[in-house]
DNA sequence: ATTTTATTGCAACTGATTTGCATTAAGAAA
DNA sequence: TTTCTTAATGCAAATCAGTTGCAATAAAAT
């Protein structure tokens, strides 16, 4: 297993993924630890939480890596389910979408993984 | 027009993208280009080209923004359609999938935007 | 040929992410 | 519970993509 000791940041980063469903970004979470970890250290714990399962990450539209909770601990969704991703242009708040999408076939080419990502506005934002 | 004056620097770049339909990262072309031209420029020029529509651009799963000349002009596809865009997980090829893609619709959710992006291997890397 | 100003080069800077290394602290073993 | 092993952390420095300010250069209009 690639993370093995719960230590106090560990849980600290557990537990706010517990409460969220969004995807957040490393920046976010430096931030919202700055007094209770070092950013190197919610670099790592990031990695070994996606290592294990316990969180999922994709690449968003500013090129900065987010992390949410694994999709089928959030919607009961089959976890090989491939789900897009969606992010407000006006609160900047980004979340997993419960909707399943397929990637088309290629001749010749061969797909083993897509990405899906959405830019709009939310329904706090919409109306 | 946000580009006028055809340099030197915008010619190589102009012909670059003729003689090629694939998705090209700043740091190829800035290696491409060390001894004809300054990284600064060609971030300049690649902009430049976007905004005047010659070139469009994407975010890639590295999170490095990706170049393509217009796919209009590559395909006769309708300028308008979204199109997805492809990675090659062995050689590092990125290239415009001449394919029309859409984005669902959720409730609430108003999604102005959508990038689709496939991982896998090209029909070089795949035989 | 002269003038105007868009474009370029260069160096310094920013912001996200990574790395090396010494220190700390889970949790297994005694 | 105390001791031991080593995973995990903090910190500082490095890396890497991208940006900015400014003086020098060169399109192209006059
Ligand atoms: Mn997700
Ligand atoms: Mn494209
Ligand atoms: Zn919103
Ligand atoms: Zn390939």
């Amino acid at each position: 297993m690639s993370f093995s000791r719960k230590t106090k940041t560990v849980k600290l980063i557990l537990d706010l993924f517990e409460n969220t469903s969004n995807a957040l970004s490393v920046v976010e979470l430096t931030d919202t630890f700055s007094k209770k970890m070092n950013k190197t250290t919610v670099y790592r714990i990031l990695d070994r939480l996606e290592e294990a399962g316990e969180l999922h990450s994709f690449t968003d539209k500013d090129g900065l890596k987010r992390y949410a909770k694994n999709f089928s601990k959030l919607k009961g969704l089959n976890e090989q389910a491939n789900h897009p991703h969606f992010m407000c242009q006006d609160c900047g708040i980004s979340s997993c979408l419960p909707i399943e999408v397929s990637a088309p076939s290629i001749p010749n080419y061969t797909i083993n993984n897509s990405e899906h990502l959405y830019i709009g506005h939310c329904n706090e934002c919409n109306n």
